[in-house]
RNA sequence: GCCCACAUAGCUCAGUAGGUAGAGCGUCGCCUUGGUAAGGCGGAGGUCUCCGGUUCGAGCCCGGAUGUGGGCUCCA
């Protein structure tokens, strides 16, 4: 019999014997490929090692450096998972086991609440699991019989799975052992190829992310091919968990929140020096770009909500409050307020676009559970602006607005990405105009050749928009920069503009943000550079370290030119030896610690110690200050 | 809001069989005047988150509230 022929990845050709797998291939081409693959990708689609080569197929192996790869191994993770516990947990009912981005969970029901010490448990008999090293074998059956099997075994969510799967679909089941579950796949070939496991954590999950179903106990964990990439990632974990910016916030002494204000940040003396930093960034370069800067009360009328829509359509988000007998609401958006300013005289069509800029304290009711540090919050200070334009202007404005959001994440060093969220179900405004804007925000995109995702029905109620996400330390995306395009709140507050033919046209307008909230871009910050901020942005950028207590006077001397100077300098003259005092020092992560003792007094110099660098030597204070005056203005 | 866990000095944490609280760091005082990641000695500092219950007696056991953490849901 002739033998059989597949396309590899590079275009070559690989002949192998009629009826062999995935796998035999794999392992035909080359010893590490056979050992390394974990599943192949056929055609473009995902499959099983153990499938059945056929002739004339695109094939690709895909390894634990693919992420494919990956979540075929951690999905047969997942499995494992569910087996152990059904063994150590009988009666257990079983919900959905996926892979995720580092992991696998699976989603249990048990009347048994899974403590820390079942997660130890459940993980030895995992091990077990793996050195039993079944193989996972599929086999299609037909819904009857998928139905029968999970009636007679009572898992009540398979069963929901099976009825809610689309008629074409072939229903499938995954043995390993004496464990079947139901499954899509695709699967290793077994489950002796799972090196190493960890269970990380217990949490509740609604039944298909529904408030209205069954809090159901999801276990996490993660899984890689050898203890050695466990080990690794579980060490970035705990380095993750030192930079988290609650646990900096307090240590460095910038922010906090209190239990008297749960959502509700404080910010102390050398926090507001950073947000003050970066409002000026924020100032400065919204003043180059054509923005005027405006601040609109934080407080104001119902009758005025009620026409915005926000009355309505964010309601449980708002906090109301009573003057005078008349109801008031306290801003959850700046964008009425902006709209006040700008109807407050009529506008000609030379002066558009108008950018009105505002670092807006806005307040939202959050539910008590989704809390976090300064990255959720209840009260936030928006960088705001709102933009009135011509409906011909509406392109280019938005391009303009995605450089500067770029320009502001770049002088981070931030990554990010973009996407653009369509009509939500609880929107505000015929379909047409959401067509319109929406097609607007996509043209913008593309011509500014921008990659982006599209998220449906995630649009404010009043327009579509483009959010920008960013990446944190543990790998966390946070939504910062958002633009919204809005036809509709020009409606309700009938603005307009004097058009070219003297008669009144109805402007268009955008609401932006760059950071998002200074509070979250502040605590992304904070995790981003492990709380050492570059100089720029340091609350302390020099300090002043004397050796012995007669250096005091020299000492005051250094920080009183160099505060001349505008930088933020201190001096440490305390009772204690120069070691003691580079150690806290370098605790504060402060950017420069400046040590004067004898030689130095002699010399008119300082000896410059850089974070993280160790000492520099001895130059003079002018040379230093010219030194720091680049690394700030470079904002490095 | 929901599930689970947690709440002890300014901070990080001990407190093991219920018998009216401990350490390190920080802070204050004294000694030391020391050259690049912790000098020495001493002192002060706690209604053990709050409310209620069990008990002769509660930081510890029980119930509730509040807050925090990990998630779910929701969002900048």
């Amino acid at each position: 019999m002739s033998s059989l022929t597949v396309t590899l990845k590079d275009g070559s050709l690989h002949e192998m014997e009629p009826g062999s797998t995935w796998s035999q291939v794999a392992a035909g081409i080359s010893r590490k490929l056979g050992k390394e693959a974990l599943a192949a990708r056929v055609d473009g689609a995902v499959d099983d090692l153990q499938s059945q080569a056929q002739q004339d197929r695109q094939v690709e192996f895909l390894t634990f450096a693919d992420e494919d790869g990956r979540a075929v191994f951690r999905h047969t993770s997942s499995h494992i998972l569910a087996q152990a516990v059904q063994r150590l947990f009988p009666g257990t009912k079983l919900a959905i086991g996926p892979a995720i981005a580092d992991g696998f969970y699976y989603d249990l029901d048990s009347e048994h609440v899974f403590t820390n010490e079942d997660l130890a448990a459940i993980e030895a008999e995992m091990r077990r699991i793996v050195k039993e090293d079944h193989p996972l074998v599929r086999r299609d059956v037909s819904r009857e019989e998928a139905n029968e099997y999970f009636t007679l075994r009572s898992e009540p969510y398979k069963l929901e799975l099976i009825q809610d799967l689309p008629a074409d679909v072939q229903v499938s089941l995954y043995k390993q052992g004496e464990f079947i579950d139901l499954c899509r796949g695709p699967h290793l070939p077994s489950t002796g190829m799972v090196g190493a496991v960890k269970l990380l954590s217990i949490a509740g999950a609604y039944w298909r992310g529904s408030e209205q179903n069954k809090m159901l106990q999801r276990i996490y964990g993660t899984s890689f091919p050898k203890q050695n990439d466990l080990d690794e990632y579980l060490q970035r974990i705990e380095d993750a968990k030192r930079r988290d910016h609650r646990k900096l916030g307090q240590e460095l002494d910038l922010f906090g929140i209190a239990d008297e204000g749960p959502g509700f940040p404080f910010f102390y003396p050398k926090g507001m020096i950073i947000r003050n930093q970066l409002e000026e960034f924020w100032r400065q370069l919204h003043r180059q770009w054509g923005y005027q800067e405006i601040k609109t009360p934080m407080i104001l009328s119902r009758e005025l909500w009620e026409r915005s829509g926000h009355w309505d359509h964010y309601e449980e988000n708002m906090y109301f409050l009573k003057i005078d007998e008349e109801d008031y609401a306290i801003k959850p958006m700046n964008c009425p307020g902006g709209i006040i300013c700008y109807k407050r005289r009529p506008h000609s069509y030379r002066e558009l676009p108008i950018r009105y800029g505002e670092l807006g304290l806005v307040h939202r009711h959050e539910r008590s559970g989704v809390l976090h540090g300064l990255m959720r919050v209840r009260c936030f200070t928006q960088d705001d602006a709102h933009i009135f334009m011509m409906p011909e202007q509406i392109t280019g404005e938005i391009i303009k607005v995605i450089k500067l959001i770029d320009f502001i994440y770049k002088t981070f060093g931030f990554s990010y990405r973009m996407e653009l969220s369509t009509k939500p179900e609880n929107a505000m405004g015929s379909d047409e105009i959401w067509e319109q804007a929406t097609d607007a925000l996509k043209q913008a995109l593309e011509q500014n050749g921008n990659a982006y995702k599209i998220n449906e029905g995630d649009g404010a109620f009043y327009g579509p928009k483009i959010d920008f996400h960013l990446q944190d330390t543990l790998g966390r995306n946070w939504q910062c920069g958002t633009i919204q395009l809005d036809f509709t709140m020009p409606e309700c507050f009938d603005i307009t503009y004097i058009g070219e033919d003297g008669e009144k046209h109805r402007p268009v307008m955008i609401h932006r943000t760059a950071f998002g909230s200074i509070e979250r871009f502040l605590g992304i910050l904070t995790e981003h550079y492990a709380g050492a901020f570059p100089a720029w942005l340091a609350p302390v950028q020099a300090r002043v370290i004397t050796v012995a207590d007669r250096h005091i006077p020299v000492a005051s001397e250094v920080a009183a030119s160099l505060e001349q100077r505008d930088f933020r300098v201190e001096v440490d003259d305390r009772n204690e030896r120069v070691g003691y005092k580079i150690r806290d020092g370098e605790l504060e992560k402060i950017p420069y610690l400046l040590v004067v003792g004898d030689k130095e007094a002699e010399a008119g110099a300082v000896s410059v110690r850089k974070r993280g660098q160790g000492d520099l030597g001895r130059i003079s204070v002018g040379d230093f200050a010219v030194q720091l005056a680049s690394d700030i203005a470079q904002k490095a």
